[in-house]
RNA sequence: GCCCGGGUGGCGGAAUUGGUAGACGCUACGGACUUAAAAUCCGUUGACCGAAAGGUCGUGCCGGUUCGAUUCCGGCUCCGGGCACCA
């Protein structure tokens, strides 16, 4: 074979870019006579270089944004950079290199990344959220929904470092401590900025039954994270306070079961029982040096101190001793919680191990012994022990027990939530300012729309202690905007979640200076295709939703959700292991782009599993996505080099030549469906990997085998063509096309090429694999039966027996039951 | 702890609506080509029994439904994702 005939990725693959670049085939306008399509994937955060989880999901969106194209959609896929976070800070805390000249380096090197692999994306709409264009409008919009009540402002839980004197991410809290200082860190109180996404809980809610287009998994995470629940508010008196205790219940009807009563460390009534007790004291202060996460605080010791006061049981009239605990929160709901040993599990546990009563006031509906002192009894029953509601069903006791309350004007029913409200302040100087000035007599005054947006100065140092802004009298003095009088700017910038809560709208009109949105949003919005990683499930996807509701509710879109589609892909993982820089077990894709072309690296994320499931990092893999290629690339050479193909003429096929041409018609059945329906372009490529080994086996050099071989070869390349693209866009033009394959149509399947004359069919005998035979495509289901029976190895396992039964699929198999 | 996933050969995975378990690829082994190596091509490859035909077992564990279960149901177990300041 001559050298030229080689497969020699860099050469094929910078014609290909070099060829799409020119024509601009990824840029579109919009245009109202086309059918659109909207694919988009979750934009990166600008750390450096690639990883191959930005790769895997980077190649599932752009296979579906090539395939829709083929389909004849009119298709937008744009990409930009959520460049605001902390890694920018950590960076410049190492090498005092300024966060924003850290980042830019970074998406310079990263856009070229990407366009080396070859993904269709139309870079003129590119979106970067810290540029002062981008993240003016989310300030606007702040500013509506102050004006709106939308936004309010109140004391929340952070983690806090006292040595650095710094509020701690999550992450940066390692075992209770400091990431840096190793110091103990305590929760704090701090007042920050908060969206009412509460407002939007029932439609966040209730519209998820009708997104079909996304996964069951995702709808439930977010249902169960919204946490309707319903139930009623009631208040208990306490001893010495003139107000009542208010709990919120899901279970009135276990009211009369209430044994004890849980306050928070920070509640009034604790605080005040701990100025009395230093016992007391020394628990409230204990509990400060708790996380704020909750996953810490659900897995921690369950501890808690009597207060030695106690609270009327608002029925029974009963003395309720009050308690503070370490589990209740005096940020959720009312700080207070009223306990039910004998029917809720966690009230149980703490019942059983401080020594309180356990009552049983819940009898099992059936009738079954349940004993409270063995375990809680949590399922729903008729009430005992409860006086006047004795007898009453769960459901009629809550009503009930509601309807008491509401007369006696002690409580209501009311709908509960799980969702709180969003916490947006971060006291961190890497994000986008949020637009606030303070001034002692007007208090918390937005910034006026003419004077944003409000620039978070870039020439700064960072050290890690304390925040820059604040240092910085050129941005936090100013004049009040009501007033005139001296004040102070807000120095917290925004959950880097804002601004990827609506970078998908601004691809739209990522130019527009006058407006956040204008009317082009129209034409794109909603995205039809949305991709990224199941770790987004909740928050992300959540935090967008709420913003597309805010934003439609500003007249500034008509959609209600964003994401029409959902596609959750998993991580890259190497030794069972997430690929990380900590785990020491990444792979560079650069360097494998470089060894073998950038379609290699595509076809191996494609090939080795489905997107949704994690994928397993194999070297050996990728070394055989390479060899399908060359062997791929050597098909075409070797059919080329016997000449011209002449037309294919269908009526005067023989057998093999038939079979050949049904094995590529299956093919691109079974292709369509996988790339199309089912997104398993794993099962795909093993589809045309199994054509291509039937082209390779068949040795007919006659005009009509050459025929049928040119048409089995340009399936291939079609079919491949959104996966690989830059190959598949060679070889279309070696197969004599003028045309470029990324302006092809997907192929057709041809009917008639499918039929068959006989099908094997499998016989078992009890549910057994014993024979199979072979009959007419058409033939009924009595004839299968008695041909089924005839065969010799069935007859060994059936001769002796007595037939009970024969079940017959057609198409499928035989079962003989004796 | 709570919510959501997942567990199939030596490995990644396939089996789409309850109907042939292991497609396709990798690895390993054997062979061809080569002075040699690489590359490439051909063959074998779930375990066990058998010369073969064929048989028995087998989809994390225990149990159930069914003519038939990787698939449906109940109970467990291990691994992963999320848990509101990682993005």
């Amino acid at each position: 074979m001559s050298t030229d005939a080689l497969y020699t990725p860099d050469e094929i693959e910078q014609r290909a870019r070099d060829y799409w670049d020119g024509e601009r085939c990824f840029e579109v306008d919009e245009d109202p006579g086309k059918d659109k399509f909207y694919c988009l994937t979750m934009f990166p955060y600008p750390s450096g270089q690639l990883h191959m989880g930005h790769v895997r999901v980077f190649t599932i969106s752009d296979v579906i944004a090539r395939y829709q194209r083929m389909q004849g959609k009119h298709v937008l896929q744009p990409m930009g950079w959520d460049a605001f976070g902390m890694p920018a800070e950590n960076a410049a805390i190492k090498r005092g290199v300024p966060p924003a000249e850290w980042t830019y380096k970074n998406i310079d090197y990263m856009r070229g990344q990407l366009k080396r692999l070859g993904y269709g994306y139309d870079w003129s709409r590119e979106v970067t959220t810290c540029r002062p264009e981008y993240y003016r409008w989310e300030q606007w919009l702040f500013v509506r929904l102050f004006k709106k009540g939308l936004v309010y402002r109140k004391n929340s839980v952070v983690n806090w470092d006292p040595v650095d004197q710094t509020v701690l991410a999550n992450e940066q809290v390692i075992d209770g401590r400091g990431w840096r200082s190793d110091a103990l860190v305590e929760r704090r109180e701090i007042p920050q900025w908060f969206m009412k996404i509460t407002a939007y809980a029932d439609e966040l809610l209730d519209q998820l039954d009708s997104m079909d287009g996304w996964p069951d998994s995702v709808k439930t995470m977010q249902r169960n994270w919204i946490g309707r629940s319903e139930g009623v508010e009631l208040s208990f008196d306490v001893d010495g306070e003139e107000e009542p205790l208010t709990v919120f219940t899901t279970r009135p009807d276990t009211l009369l079961g209430v044994t004890y009563m849980a306050v928070a460390a920070e509640h009034p009534i604790a605080q005040k029982a701990a100025a009395k007790n230093a016992e007391i004291a020394t628990f409230v202060e204990e509990c400060k040096t708790m996380q704020a996460a909750e996953a810490a605080l659900e897995t921690m010791e369950k501890k808690g101190k009597p207060l030695g006061v106690f609270a009327t049981h608002p029925i029974s009239g009963e003395k309720v001793p009050l308690w503070v605990a370490n589990f209740v929160l005096m940020s959720y709901g009312t700080g207070a919680v009223m306990a039910v040993p004998g029917h809720d599990e966690r009230d149980w546990e703490f019942a059983t191990k401080h020594g309180l009563p356990i009552t049983q006031v819940i009898a099992a509906g059936d009738g079954s012994e349940v004993d409270v002192n063995a375990a809680a009894f949590t399922e729903r029953g008729t009430l005992v022990n409860s006086g006047e509601f004795d007898g009453m069903t769960s459901a009629e006791a809550f009503d009930a027990i509601a309807k008491r309350f509401e007369a006696d004007g002690r409580g209501r029913r009311t709908v509960n939530y799980r969702l709180r409200d969003w916490g947006v302040s971060r006291q961190r100087y890497w994000g986008t300012p949020i637009p606030i000035i303070y001034c002692d007599d007007c208090g918390a005054v937005p910034v006026p729309e003419a004077d944003l947006p409000v620039v978070l100065p870039e020439d700064v140092k960072v050290t890690g202690v304390g925040s820059p802004l604040r240092d910085m009298p050129e941005f936090v003095d100013v004049d009040c905007p009501q007033c005139g009088k001296a004040a102070r700017r807000e120095t917290d910038t925004f959950d880097t979640f804002v601004e990827s809560s609506w970078y998908f709208s601004r691809y739209a009109s990522p130019d527009s200076d006058n407006a956040m949105l204008d009317e082009r949003e129209s034409y794109w919005m909603p995205v039809d295709q949305y991709t990224g990683g199941i770790e987004h499930a909740i928050l992300h996807l959540l935090y967008a939703r709420f913003f597309q509701k805010v934003m439609r509710d500003e007249g500034l879109s008509a959609a209600d959700e964003p994401f029409t589609n959902l596609l959750t892909q998993g991580m890259v993982l190497k030794d069972g292991a997430k690929m990380s820089k900590a785990k020491g077990n990444t792979v560079d894709p650069q360097e494998l782009i470089e060894r073998y072309g950038a379609d290699t690296v595509r076809l191996f994320m494609m090939s080795t599993a489905p997107p949704e499931l994690a994928l397993e990092w194999s070297d050996d893999g990728v070394q055989g996505a390479y060899r399908f290629l060359k062997r791929f690339w050597h098909a075409v050479q070797t059919h080329r080099e016997a000449g011209v193909t002449a037309a294919l003429q269908i009526s005067s096929l023989d057998d093999d030549q038939k079979e050949l041409r049904r094995k590529t018609h299956q093919t691109i059945a079974k292709v369509s469906d996988d790339t199309g329906r089912r997104y398993k372009f794993n099962t795909a490529i093993a589809a045309v990997m199994e054509l291509l080994n039937a082209i390779n086996r068949f040795d007919d050099r006659s005009e009509a085998g050459r025929a049928v071989v040119q048409e089995s070869l340009e399936s291939c390349v079609l079919l491949l063509a959104p996966i690989v693209p830059h190959i598949c866009h060679e070889l279309w033009q070696q197969l004599g096309h003028e045309s470029a394959a990324v302006d092809e149509r997907w192929p057709q399947v041809d009917e008639a090429a499918l039929a068959q004359d006989l099908i094997e069919i499998v016989v078992q005998v009890n549910g057994k694999l014993r024979g199979r035979i072979s009959v007419a495509s058409d033939a009924g289901k009595d004839a299968i039966a008695e041909l089924a029976l005839a065969d010799e190895n069935v007859q060994r396992f059936v001769a002796d027996k007595t037939i009970r039964k024969t079940i017959v699929v057609p198409g499928r198999l035989v079962n003989v039951v004796v």
